[in-house]
RNA sequence: GCCUCGGUGGCGGAAUUGGUAGACGCGCUGGACUUAAAAUCCAGUGGUUGUAUAAACCGUGCCGGUUCGAUUCCGGCCCGAGGCACCA
């Protein structure tokens, strides 16, 4: 028999599928659409990854079974191809990024149709083509129509080595990716996206859309929605006011200071003379700082006082401003109400400049215990037990108390347990005094221990919980009562679940908190104390209280922040899409007219940046001079070009109509493709191009110009692709793998399933060539099999083949795609084996089809079926087929198996019991006892209980 | 510090409405074929004990719980990876 010669094989089918066009999807179909997404990749002049062939792969699996199944399926690719690299390139080679990039789209191509991978390739697209940022542009004119496009002076990164502004994506480490100088801060101006404007958008929206959870969840940290009030602080002996921000407005009594950022507009005006040496040095080292230094600085806050004072709304009292860069310019107002008794950082500032600490909170508060709380044990409602540890001699001790909380009386029990494990005496303790059947102790911390404990009841198999918040006991080795002055147990409370709410008891609550305040703000719940007519309120009570008063007072009102900022979206490089807007000295700013666009991209002789930090294109005078679409007057055009995310925030719906000059897509078309039904991409693109064309997508869905809120339907993330050695592939570490090198010497297919069968898709995997091997085999036993054909299928095959036709179809939907390919490999293994019939081996070759095309189509025609398999349709499975006849049943004796009994499948309970019990091995572990107790799980297993 | 995910043989991993832990593949060991090697094929392969083709015990990061039965459910802890991070 003729070995499976894959180099011609590939090559053959992949000649037929572009001349064919097998995988073109079809407009205006009635068939039921499919749209699979994979991020376009950047064409570098590194060539295809390992890893894009992952993902490649998988979805071309899904489109191809899709297309089997007898969808219209959209599975198209194209270029990202604006970009640092190819601007670097040139820099360093003369070469014109055009031409790098068409050279490299070549080399990508050809790799990618190598692998066959069924992309419909009519619609490939280019974003860095005209025709196609056209449109990029287009929709910037939109969003700078409806004032979501503006113009802003705002501090950049900038590299005074290579004199031009950095996106955040090239500041690595606080460092100029490209020169490894240190990044500074440089004001410049700045075009910007409104994307706050949609950020609740952006995450309530999350809620109709199919992202893995992490995806979701990453999204909204980023965003980082936060909801307070906006809150107006006087400033004495001038008219201003200074507005700040705070999730805690019920601690505004404990606001003792304030802190501008040294960035603040009102800092200058409001500084005394005596002060101003000082706030101005302050000031210009806090702007030398770059990003990297203010961050790893901040073990040690630093800070200077304005001599100015401000007005606490609440107590009227005079509290101090100062300024400090651990308040962030960006970030709320930039200015604080420092709360330093409730607030780590205000503590940390208040105590290394010796400013006044006052505490509003005591987290000192408990259930009212009398009637029972629902769900609550009687024994828990009466005993808590925790530890408390000596913070001199390191010893334990127990405590228990017992009685009402609110007269706690306490008493040391256990005494010091010198070198036993204080947790299992603890749990003995408590076990055998409230009569529970088992204790666990949950958390202990320093000096301060922390205890819960669970406890269950025996018969009611209820839960219950309770903290004990305890501080260390004096006198601990005398084992003596401790007085009740001295006991330093502040805090004190049932809790149902998650819930941590409850009544105030106040005793010695000064002495406790003054205790713990020297080392850390008490930053958690609580009632009010030192505020006024707030006292005895919770956090809840008191924020919905006094925000109404300020309110009322209009010093203040409710107000949501967020993390989130808006969108740079200048970029001073050469190799990207200009922005089509011209500065008049008469009109300012003036967008190009639409049937202006594209505003094409220049040559240039050389792509350095000025010496300015402007862009390369700042140079070419006769193309920067223009005319005022306005007013035809004298105007200068925008030399930032967009950033990269620009391109790729619309790209899937180009797809859908490349080549439309009217508008970027036909609403018809649209209509009948979007949403993407699945679209894969890497986990680090979550929060910047998943976001900006979530983004842009809105804005386009509310000018009516697209059909769906949403872009992605669903949204799913393959797992890195590791070297050998566990680490990331890099060219610096010299061990990446090649695909090419891997196609030539294993074949596309066996490439395409071993990546599908290392492990699970959306986790990370490392490399391993032996494995490659295994898969090599495999599919030259496949390829053998088609001389093993017999007249009829035993049982056995055909109950095999629709297991693994039920497998392989459902893990395909699921994305497991290595657990169908060990089905497969368990199917073959069997026909190996045994052989099987010319039409079972068919429907194997159609179920193997989406993994490793081109053997399959081979094999299909070698045994001697017309067209192509892609044309079949896709095997169905029978259930009752799968289930065969004798069945294996294991029985277990307390738990634990002691035979297995070789029945026919539709034994009836009491036959199956009868021989159980007959069995010698189960009798042996009987003992001659009579069994409580047989649990029958039909088909799976019988469980005696002696 | 916060958020998210994970921890199963020598390795990648399989098994979840709780029901035979280790499928499939790699590696390793032994054998067949060969002058030899590669390739291929066959057998074995979690650990300990063992009368070693019988059988028993242990075993899914750790400590407990629920259950006839837990990798799976519950409580806590430890370790690892990723993301965010002076966000008021």
């Amino acid at each position: 028999m003729k070995k499976y010669d894959y180099k011609k094989v590939e090559k053959k089918w992949q000649k037929f599928w572009e001349k064919n066009k097998p995988f073109r999807a079809e407009d205006g179909n009635k068939k039921e659409k499919y749209y699979y997404l994979v991020e376009f990749p950047y064409p570098s002049g590194e060539g295809l990854h390992v890893g894009h062939v992952r993902s490649y792969t998988a979805l071309d699996i899904m489109a191809r079974k899709k297309r089997i199944q007898g969808f219209n399926v959209l599975y198209p690719i194209g270029w990202d191809a604006f970009g640092l690299p190819a601007e670097n390139y040139a820099i360093k080679t003369g070469k014109h990024p055009k031409k790098v990039t068409e050279e490299n789209v070549k080399v990508y191509k050809n790799q990618i149709q190598s692998l066959g991978i069924s992309f419909d390739w009519d619609r490939e697209i280019n974003t860095t083509d005209p025709e196609y940022y056209k449109w990029t542009q287009w929709i910037f004119l939109q969003l700078y129509k409806k004032g979501l496009a503006y113009k802003k002076k705002m501090p950049i990164n900038w590299c005074p080595s290579c004199k031009i502004g950095l996106a955040n994506e090239e500041v690595v480490d606080g460092k100029c990716e490209r020169c490894d100088a240190e990044a500074e801060k440089k004001e410049m101006e700045q075009w910007m996206l409104k994307i706050t404007e949609y950020a609740d958008r952006l995450i309530e929206d999350l809620e109709t859309v199919d992202y893995l959870d992490k995806i979701k969840t990453q999204q909204i940290n980023w965003i980082g929605r936060s909801e307070g009030s906006d809150i107006d602080f006087e400033v004495k002996d001038f008219d201003d006011r200074i507005k700040v921000f705070t999730t805690r407005p019920d601690t505004l009594f404990g606001a003792t200071f304030m802190v501008l950022s040294p960035e603040h507009e009102l800092v200058n005006k409001i500084t005394t003379s005596k002060q101003e040496k000082e706030v101005i040095k302050y000031q210009e080292q806090a702007g030398k700082k770059s990003d990297l230094e203010r961050t790893e600085l901040q073990k040690e806050k630093t800070g200077v006082f304005t001599g100015a004072y401000a007005i606490n709304p609440v107590n009227k009292k005079k509290i101090p401003i100062w300024i400090a860069d651990y308040v962030l310019a960006s970030y709320g107002y930039g200015a604080i109400m420092a709360v330093p008794a409730h607030d780590q950082r205000d503590f940390e500032f208040a105590n290394k400049y010796k400013l006044e600490i006052e505490q509003v909170i005591s987290p000192m508060f408990i259930d009212d215990i009398n009637p029972p709380q629902e769900g609550f044990d009687e024994v828990c409602r009466d005993t808590v037990l925790a530890f408390v540890r000596d913070k001199k001699t390191k010893k334990y001790a127990l405590l228990d108390w017992h009685g009402t909380l609110d007269g706690i009386t306490t008493t040391v029990m256990g005494g010091i347990d010198d070198g036993e494990d204080p947790e299992k005496a603890a749990r003995k303790e408590l076990a055998e005094e409230a009569g529970l059947e088992n204790v666990t102790l949950i958390k202990k911390s320093n000096w301060i221990t922390e205890a819960k404990y669970c406890a269950s009841h025996k018969k009611e198999n209820r839960h219950a919980k309770a903290h004990a918040f305890l501080f260390e006991v004096e006198n601990l080795d005398k084992q003596k009562e401790i007085p009740e002055k001295e006991q330093k147990i502040h805090t004190l409370y049932w809790v149902k679940e998650d819930e941590v709410e409850g009544k105030l008891v106040p005793p010695h609550q000064k002495f406790v908190w003054q205790q713990i305040l020297e080392e850390t703000a008490l930053t958690q719940g609580g009632h009010l104390m030192n505020s006024g007519k707030y006292d005895g309120m919770n956090v809840g009570e008191c924020i919905e209280n006094i925000t109404k008063w300020l309110d009322k007072q209009n010093l203040g009102k409710k107000a949501t922040n967020y993390h989130l900022r808006d969108w740079v979206f200048s970029r001073q490089h050469y190799w990207g899409e200009p922005i089509p807007m011209v500065y008049c000295e008469v009109c300012g700013w003036v967008p190009l007219k639409e049937e202006d666009l594209p505003l094409e991209l220049p040559m240039v002789e050389k792509y350095l940046p000025t010496d300015t930090g402007e862009s390369p294109l700042a140079s070419i005078e006769d193309w920067v001079k223009t005319t005022c679409p306005k007013c035809k007057g004298k105007a200068r055009r925008e030399t930032d070009t967009m950033p990269n995310w620009a391109g790729s925030s619309w790209y899937f719906l180009r797809y859908i109509d490349p080549k439309n000059t009217e508008q970027f897509a036909d609403m018809d078309k649209l209509k009948y493709w979007t949403p993407v039904d699945l679209y894969n991409g890497g986990m680090e693109h979550t929060t910047l191009h998943l976001l900006y064309s979530r983004f842009w997508h809105k804005f386009l869905y509310d000018q009516g110009l697209v059909p769906t809120s949403e872009p992605y339907q669903r949204r799913v993330s393959h797992g890195m692709i590791l070297a050998p050695d566990n680490q990331k592939m890099s060219k610096s570490r010299g061990n990446v793998i090649n695909p090419d090198e891997i196609v030539n010497e294993y074949g596309a297919d066996t490439l395409r399933i071993y990546e599908m069968f290392m492990g699970p898709y959306d986790q990370p995997v490392s490399w391993d060539t032996n494995g490659l091997r295994g898969v090599k085999k495999f599919l030259d036993k496949v390829w053998a099999s088609r001389d093993k054909q017999n007249k009829q299928d035993s049982k056995e095959v055909v109950a095999l083949l629709h297991k693994t036709i039920q497998k392989v179809t459902e893990d395909i939907d699921k994305m497991h795609f290595n657990t169908a390919v060990s089905a497969m490999m368990i199917f073959v293994n069997k026909i190996q084996e045994t052989g099987c019939t010319k039409e079972t081996f068919e429907k194997f070759i159609i179920l193997l089809s989406p993994f490793a095309p081109h053997l399959a189509e081979e094999l299909f025609s070698a045994l001697g079926e017309k067209g192509s398999v892609a044309e079949q349709s896709w095997p169905s499975f029978d259930k009752s087929k799968v289930a065969s006849e004798q069945i294996e049943i294991p029985v277990q004796v307390n738990g634990k198996i002691r035979d297995k009994l070789s029945v026919s499948a539709d034994i009836s309970e009491a036959e199956l019991k009868k021989l159980a019990l007959d069995s010698e091995k189960v009798q042996k572990f009987l003992e001659g006892k009579k069994p409580k107790k047989v649990i029958y799980v039909k088909g799976r297993l019988l469980s005696i209980v002696v």
